[in-house]
DNA sequence: TGCGCCCGTGTACACGTTTGCACAAAGAGA
DNA sequence: TCTCTTTGTGCAAACGTGTACACGGGCGCA
């Protein structure tokens, strides 16, 4: 049953003419008689013929294959961006390649790995890579930084996002409810996502004359805020804690609810940060600083279809942040 | 900047050799001078030469990609799975490609597509391809079929799941706590899966002389968990809600708090399927039909790797599900 | 010295496409 | 009829590897 699958040679054979003019049947826009090409593509169908993308690829020099470069898939935020992002490339006839470099793997390994099948575009997600690494495992491949990171090089495209207004309009509200004891969990200690979404809140804190009475690091996970959540209520008698996503706030928030017995967000508020689907569930109502996902995707999307375009120039977009309101702040 | 990256070829002119030694330089178990081998690796490094691992899948016959066919990335069950796969094959050197079949997009043709670049394995999760288009579409790669499907075709290897046993465990507790208005709420109309599950929960439900009393179809999301469970309350009286996956029992237990008003589990038990992280989180605490998606992957990756180590007989294994018991039964 | 063997390397071909060039046939314009 | 363009096709050379085969040299052994 598992036959070898046929080749262009073969078919040329079957139909009686020359594997160039099989290559032909399937470009479009090649000089093909439309007789020949419709018998060529009937008996294409027939014999189950394909053509073989590996070798266009080592032809074409382009293989139409996108590195995609991520945390991890579990992680509720990223995982809506992947979706969209993979549905857009599974549209325009590109496939991704996903680089889960969260854990303890080999980043660098890994992303050489995918370096040598040739990906036209990589798209990275994850902050974990240096800006360096990526041009230098990728030469030739022009990479979409999607990190926050603040770019010194002229030469990748960025999607650089802004939330300093929301987060103004967040702290703005918090201070008016009589907040002043602001702790900020983060996500990771190695990010410059996570410093970066700091340091909004701490410039708006700072703008009123507050600042924040505590830090707390996690890893982005339920559990995480859970536990990094009773010191900072217990210790520092914070009365509104900023979380690094939203699942370390929905745990903070149950910490706070359950553990120590207080209300939210009267006693503490939690505000999260990333604007997952989750957020807006029922149970959750969590007030949070979002980002509009799709349009999000749209400007990677963009990006990456003016480099197939063959448009090289470097841009940077900005998207600005919005405020989701719920019941936690 | 975007020099081209340099060839075998190339590298074997700087070094003074033939492009087959560099060749040998890269092949562990070549034969090849090891003093050679070191100034070949030292000169690549230094000029930045990695091998093109599409000229190497042409020649060898093997390109190290495996499709993996899923519905939805966004998904928290198969998230968990995906990222558990992922990292497990990029441990083997193997990359994934991602295929989303969930949406509108056209399954057949993306799988189509997947299948040109000569994939060396074909994982499918989703259960919306059928079988024979599986085995049509990658003829020469015996895909491994994660799908409940009842297979009739020997030419696959395939995970069964059995949960008959738990959920016998789960339906004794509701019936002695009293419950006898069973509902099922799936998570689609056209599921195999989602077929299998419900008659696990119909044939125990059977042996005490009890059957559902209504049936509501959602679409997996924590949305139509919360609409669905509205009328199985309202109009059917259900006193034990049996929900396709976690998402939706969580949403249906928010709808039968919030919009009724009743209490769970007294009034009304929610239980779910899949045994995600969120189930367990102190806000969820779900009773779920649970499966250890740590076995189940190893059990994917084992099969894999015969695969891969050539042996093409086909093989299932099958693993059962076990339950988590929370508050919500 | 002569024979056989292993080691290290080069030569050449194969993998399955795409595409520039050549060329025959057909049609158009004079 | 002669030339010029257009159309459709084949030939052959890439694309960058891996590897079977050949071959020269060094070594052991008789």
């Amino acid at each position: 049953m598992s036959r070898k699958r046929i080749t262009s040679k073969e078919l040329a054979e079957l139909v009686g003419v020359s594997s160039a003019t099989i290559s032909r049947a399937f470009s479009p826009d090649a000089r093909i008689g439309e007789e020949t090409r419709s018998r060529i593509l009937a008996a294409a169908r027939k014999y189950g013929y394909q053509p073989n993308a590996i070798a266009r690829s080592l032809n074409n020099q382009r293989s139409r294959l996108v590195a995609v470069v991520v945390n991890a898939i579990g992680n509720p935020c990223e995982a809506e961006e992947q979706q969209l992002l993979v549905h857009a490339l599974q549209a325009r006839q590109l496939l991704p390649i996903i680089l889960c470099c969260g854990d303890h793997s080999d980043r660098l390994q890994l992303m050489r790995l995918a370096a040598t099948y040739q990906v036209d575009h990589v798209v990275i997600f994850s902050d974990m890579v240096s800006l360096r690494d990526a041009v230098d495992i990728f030469p030739t491949t022009k990479p979409i930084i999607v990190s926050f990171e603040p770019l010194d090089n002229e030469d990748v495209s960025a999607i650089r996002i802004d939330g300093s207004a929301a987060v103004d309009e967040i702290v703005d509200r918090l201070t008016t409810n009589g907040k002043s004891r602001f702790t900020y969990l983060s996500g990771t200690s190695s990010s410059w996502i996570d410093k970066l979404r700091r340091k909004w809140f701490a410039d708006a804190l700072a703008r009123r004359g507050l600042a924040f009475v505590a830090d707390a690091t996690g890893t982005y996970s339920y559990d995480s805020g859970f536990k990094e959540a009773v010191p900072l209520v217990h210790r520092f008698k914070t009365d509104a804690i900023i979380c690094g996503n939203d699942v370390m706030a929905i745990g903070a928030r149950d910490a706070v609810k359950r553990v120590l017995g207080k209300s939210v967000p009267e006693d503490v508020a939690v505000v999260g940060q990333d604007g997952i689907a989750m957020a807006a569930w029922d149970c959750n109502d969590l007030t949070t600083l979002s980002l509009d996902h799709v349009a999000f995707i749209n400007a990677v999307v963009e990006l990456i279809e003016r480099h197939q375009a063959g448009d090289d120039k470097p841009d940077t977009i900005t998207l600005t942040c919005s405020t989701r309101w719920g019941a936690t702040a």
